[in-house]
DNA sequence: TCCTAAGCGAGACGGTACGTCTTGTCTTCCA
DNA sequence: TGGAAGACAAGACGTACCGTCTCGCTTAGGA
């Protein structure tokens, strides 16, 4: 097969995905058009859907790609698993700084106006990362490992909701106390809990 | 204005209601179309746009209604807040056997099929009765309250999803001890933190 | 049966009549809908729904009523078919002041705007009067009497057009003259015909 | 512009003015709507308004292809204008042979079946056509030419009408005779006119 | 150097759903 | 008890997208 071909194509599909990510700012990804996304990145309708099946066909396939790009950058990294026994939860911190960086794409892809896709797809790439930093195994064993980190990644998405929803001017190193704060040990401290 | 109107009103209104959880459970809330809609509940089209919007008022008018009913039903009980002190999120045990019981139902609402507004609609009931339990002032003062409550809701569909989604075999009274061990001591007791 | 229904029911017929004749000078006959109708004249819709079968019936009604009253008008006036004959086509100049009188009204009616029926149902009142002031036996028996009714009515509703769209300055004689001109002579002494 | 496109728009909109046609003979142009015209031709909803604002604007358009043809069919026939001074009128002959020979288009174009666009269309070819037979100045010059046009247009449309409707039976050259009769010398022959 | 096969833009097309509008019926209220 | 009020089912309107399709144009690799 001629490579100028796939150069081409590349160069058709970087060219959607930018447009998509763009509008998303935009409009949000709900009330996005195929027509709209084929006139931001000026190409025909068929090459679009020579392509993609579909505007959510796209939106996945631009997170396939960010996962992919996600897992190469990681495995350059030693295994952190170890560092993690000192340090539980290590990715929050910088997870946080970098939503703080890039606030806008943050707000766009979990507030609702990413859709039920992004927020699902970005579910998958958090629960990736902490699957990495948990223990292989849980003490006592009482708690299904994927329910942990279930229960890690919805916490840490809500904490992303709230922070960027109603306080907006704390620093990341704030909201990361407060999520692991309530990660680490739960309400029991905060409300006297007579139990036992 | 005569109350027979009122009366027919209702009646088109609670058709209305009816279908769309009928269809909900038999096709999920995005694939819906309005025109789905008012064939179910046998209705003219004029007549659903008297009345509604659009689809999504139509479903907000539905969680309006159920939060009427569930706050009359509140009110009729006794402060629980007391009784919160020694049983914290006592309301979560209740919710879990009504869940299993009525399944189909939660399913469609919490797994994606509901859309997004269900979610927030579920969310913002779930907030209110989480707000009435917890006590009025956290010690420490270091989370803000709603913060916490957030976090909450988010364990607890959380839970419901991941039990409904990986471990549908499991019983309440085990989900609900499994919600409230991680809600309320966080991981370190599984994790054997070493921090401090 | 009490017959202050009578005259409750007249009154809604002269309103909704009134109505009808007000919306047509204002938006024309087609553009109205029977809700137009029914709020100009302050009337419930089943109320209208009671007296006539639709606007086009109102319509006509409205004509019925105006052809009885040119009927009692006329019956008082002593026939005129034996003055005819040194005048023929005597009712043209009064017609044509009339309308120049009533522009408005006649320009709604016969521009277009009156719509099908409109149109027809003037045909009807001018082919009435026209058919009473021509001789009952014409000369030479080529012609139906009916066909030449209609051939005169036809050029008095052009020529009425005409008037309206293209000279408005005209006075009622002149343009009479030209009606009269060209009906009674026809075009030969206009194109020097040589025929014979 | 790829000629192709050009083809298959072609192709379109005479399927959609064939549909127009068929339906008019059908049940008329009022009773039509555009969901029947779409489906008689077999065209998508969102094609027809990519090609016509309306079903008016396809009926304009139909009459708008006729007219050109006509213009062209015409412009190969040498000046009649010179023929005109001793045969006055001669399209009328021909008018009514191709009438009588196509008689359910025309009653179902000037019967009011065809609607006020329709008659007002036919009006403007027939005015076309007088135009060019009547000389360019006429004798006298005491009526406006637009004006005789009209006159002729009239009395053609009446006789047509009063044709199909009340003595289908006759021959054309039967109707061409009377319509010449009244047209050219108007009602004097037949009134003993005794004015001067 | 020409040929050929692919990627591509342009956009016509049949469909489906939208939210609006109008019609004629039907049920209840009120005087 | 009959007229008025207006909720309603039905369905057409014109608009917006969808996913499919056909068509020429470009462009680079192999002949």
């Amino acid at each position: 097969m001629p490579r100028e071909i796939d150069r081409r194509a590349a160069r058709t599909r970087r060219a959607l995905h930018q447009a998509l990510l763009t509008l998303m700012l935009r409009k949000g990804y709900e009330a996005l058009s195929v027509q709209d996304i084929i006139d931001e990145a000026d190409v025909g309708r068929s090459t679009f859907y020579a392509h993609f099946t579909g505007k959510e066909d796209l939106l996945r396939s631009g997170f396939q790609l960010l996962r992919e790009e996600l897992k190469e950058a990681h495995s350059a990294v030693p295994a952190t698993a170890a560092a993690s026994h000192d340090h539980p939860l290590g990715f929050s911190m910088a997870m946080f700084e970098h939503a703080a960086r890039y606030a806008d794409h943050y707000r766009t892809m979990i507030g609702g106006r990413g859709g039920a896709v992004t927020e699902n797809e970005i579910r998958l790439i958090l629960a990736e990362m902490v699957r990495q930093e948990l223990p292989p195994t849980l003490e006592g064993d009482t708690m299904p490992r994927d329910f942990v980190v279930q229960f890690i990644v919805g916490a840490f998405l809500t904490t992303l909701n709230w922070w960027f929803e109603r306080k907006p001017g704390l620093l990341p190193s704030e909201v990361d106390a407060m999520f692991r704060g309530l990660v680490l040990d739960g309400l029991s401290p905060l409300i006297g809990d007579q139990r036992r």
